[in-house]
DNA sequence: AGAGACCTTAAGCTAATCTTAAAAAGTACT
DNA sequence: AGTACTTTTTAAGATTAGCTTAAGGTCTCT
């Protein structure tokens, strides 16, 4: 059971981190949004447990940017006394559950332990994406298209994911290069053209329905025409 | 998503920009309140962010004045410390939300999105803008008019865009320019013309009833007659 | 009718994208 | 640690889409 824990604050990043372990869960820790994001979308967790108030990127914000992403891992946001309020949009954001600091861990093991049940219970058939066709499975790292095993290196299989995760939406090199690549980005670079050909030749190459297309001085898109 | 920032002291306002870029939001920046109010007149914002004292117009003029001008866009108005009591003046004058100097930057963020939920809840999808059978798909980047799908490059789909989000408004040449080429724009050429025209021949001339209209003098207008 | 505003076209130019190859970085195995 | 292999990144030339300009024609207003 892995678990994600996203706190920018080291001595309550510590002190949870410890008793979750305590508990048998494997947990994974980011300081900051932007690597919380970063390892979500890389690995798939039973819950994740984050702070509202984070560098880089905020709890609802993050949330948010990983449902655009199709991941439905169930969240639990840690709030501080006062951000109350706030609670309308954290769920409109797609949190599942609320912990309003200080709370004894008891309380929070308790609902990280219901909400690691949800996925066991509705998730758990085996992680994969498809489209038209196209297979991914996200466990074994393992690509089909029309039955035919694809195989794709580490760097084409998230840009595939990538590409499948957001179908039908022209996605910019910009946000390929952010999400796929790095965040802090140097853009005199053509490595997402070079993969977006790597792809092209692993996955349409083969077969007279293109999948991958270029719409000019504006990205690049994964659909059917 | 398209906000109008309004602040005079250059940190903040920089600050701010970035924090709001960084979460994917288009943002327009002002120093002064005559300069925001031209903006938000010309162009639609899903919020606007204002602090209260300016030059030029203050925020609670520049609420007063949009409002009368039948501009609904949500407003957060930023005031400092010790400006509590002016609330009230404040929201006579129609401001929807306050946030007081100091704060953090993911509050400002919660409240933005809450306010520009309200926007996207009334009027359009976000992701796709429509009129008079007319259809833009802002993901797929895709252009329908009664059904039937048209091409459009990248420039041709920002003027589109721009015409559509300012539907029934006459834009001038110069407005235009400014928007969907460059703001520092050399005002000796008939780019708009030709694009004009391009759009024509993509999305009127195969249809009775025309949409892009020429208002002599003035400039271009996309409406029903 | 004349002047200025606008439309239309096409050719030259700019910039985006593709493609290939080779250098660099990373991995696995001995 | 060294070697062989794979993967990623960089670089450069070729290709192509589309942007801009300019020039001549048409329309609109006075």
């Amino acid at each position: 059971m892995r678990i994600l824990l996203v706190e920018d604050e080291p001595k309550t990043l510590q002190a949870i981190q410890q008793g979750l372990e305590e508990s048998h869960f494997e947990v994974d820790v980011a300081y900051d949004g932007l690597i919380a994001k970063r390892l979500a979308t890389k690995n798939s967790y039973s819950v994740i447990i984050t702070d509202v108030i984070l560098p880089g990127l905020n709890g609802f914000e993050l949330i948010k940017q990983l449902r655009t992403q199709g991941i439905t891992t169930p969240v639990l946001l840690l709030t501080a006394l006062g951000e109350v309020e706030d609670k309308v949009s954290g769920f409109d954001a797609g949190a599942d559950q609320y912990l309003t600091k200080p709370f004894q861990f008891s309380e929070l093991l308790a609902r990280v332990r219901a909400l690691a049940k949800r996925t066991t219970a509705v998730g758990m058939t085996a992680q994969t994406l498809s489209y038209a066709g196209l297979e991914m499975n996200l466990d074994a790292k393992q690509v089909k298209r029309e039955g035919k095993s694809i195989e794709l290196t580490a760097r084409e299989f998230a840009l595939l994911e990538f590409l499948i995760r957001n179908q039908g939406r022209v996605l910019s090199k910009m946000e390929i290069a952010e999400h796929v690549w790095d965040q802090n980005f140097d853009s005199n670079t053509n490595v997402v053209e070079v993969y977006i050909n790597y792809l092209r030749k692993k996955i349409d190459k083969d077969f007279s329905r293109k999948l991958i297309h270029t719409q000019f001085g504006m990205g690049y898109v994964l659909r059917e025409e």
